[in-house]
DNA sequence: TCCGGAAATGAGAATGACTATTGGTTTCAG
DNA sequence: CTGAAACCAATAGTCATTCTCATTTCCGGA
């Protein structure tokens, strides 16, 4: 577990990590680390498969139970869609608040972020839902299901 | 493959199912009814284990075989959480359009719906984000994550 | 009504993403 | 320096879902 990151973990965001990480009695190693940088040169929700092929010194087994942790402690998570692969991405509070594009062909997703006023006036509503139903909101998931311009 | 439905699917809605499924080259077939019927009488997203426990009567291969016909065909739709199943429930146009409401604890999945004014502003932002994209747009998936009052 | 082929069914086996276990190594506090 | 705690890699499960295939049901034509 040596040679070139993928990507370079500015300082701020390294000790947030670690802090995350301490708050579940669990340390930034380099394993984790290099997970993370994975995450972050790929820029888009990635499966654990080419996190794997994007960074070949991670094993298999580790990576997994490293994304287990990483999720607890609240900095990545975790999303599912329709295709066979998990796919983890850093969490909103250490990126942005935004939304993904899903391909439903080939299962792939990107980012995207609604304008201020529309992701304002969309909290507003669901604030109004919660409240009458008695239901705790901790997120919301706003999701675009289409064909992404590679499969058309 | 008998006795008592535990849901009673009208006229209309036979028809279209029906029609759905003529258009995949597919029956409405007694297994594939008592499925509709018993998604109907849940009234909300179910797991495949909560189906055949519904009815009995329903084998577990011929279920999953089933419920995949019937997406295909349009008629329901799959949903994905983190918890371990898979979900089903009627597809939108044979009901209403919703999103949902989804406990991060139990895993459990709740139906409700927007007010008229804050769909349409968010449908109008997001056809925005589909232009600038290339993305073709099939549906837009909004999922409010949370605790659920059982749960709480 | 009876037949024949095509589609659907159901029981069980296979698949594959993911998880737990094992056994050995590294780290860190004292 | 030492020992416990945490780590890693490999491998063996686990379990929701899918596949297989022998049997049954459906449906149009004779």
């Amino acid at each position: 577990m040596s040679t070139e990151p993928l990507a370079t973990i500015d300082t701020e965001l390294d000790e947030q990590i670690t802090d995350l990480l301490r708050q579940s009695d669990q340390r930034f190693t380099k394993g984790r680390r290099a997970l993370v940088e994975a995450l972050l040169a790929g820029g888009q929700p990635m499966t654990i498969p080419q996190v794997l092929k994007a960074d070949t010194r991670l094993a298999q087994s580790s990576a997994y139970r490293n994304l287990v942790v990483l999720e607890a402690a609240g900095v990545v998570t975790r999303i599912v869609t329709n295709d066979d692969f998990a796919r983890y991405e850093l969490a909103e509070h250490l990126t942005h608040h935004h939304h993904h594009l899903i391909c439903s062909s080939c299962g792939d997703v990107a980012d995207f972020a609604l304008d201020d006023q529309a992701e304002a006036g969309l909290d507003k509503a669901l604030h109004k839902i919660a409240a009458a139903t008695g239901f705790t909101v901790e997120a919301h998931r706003l999701d675009l299901v289409g064909v992404c311009s590679d499969c058309d």
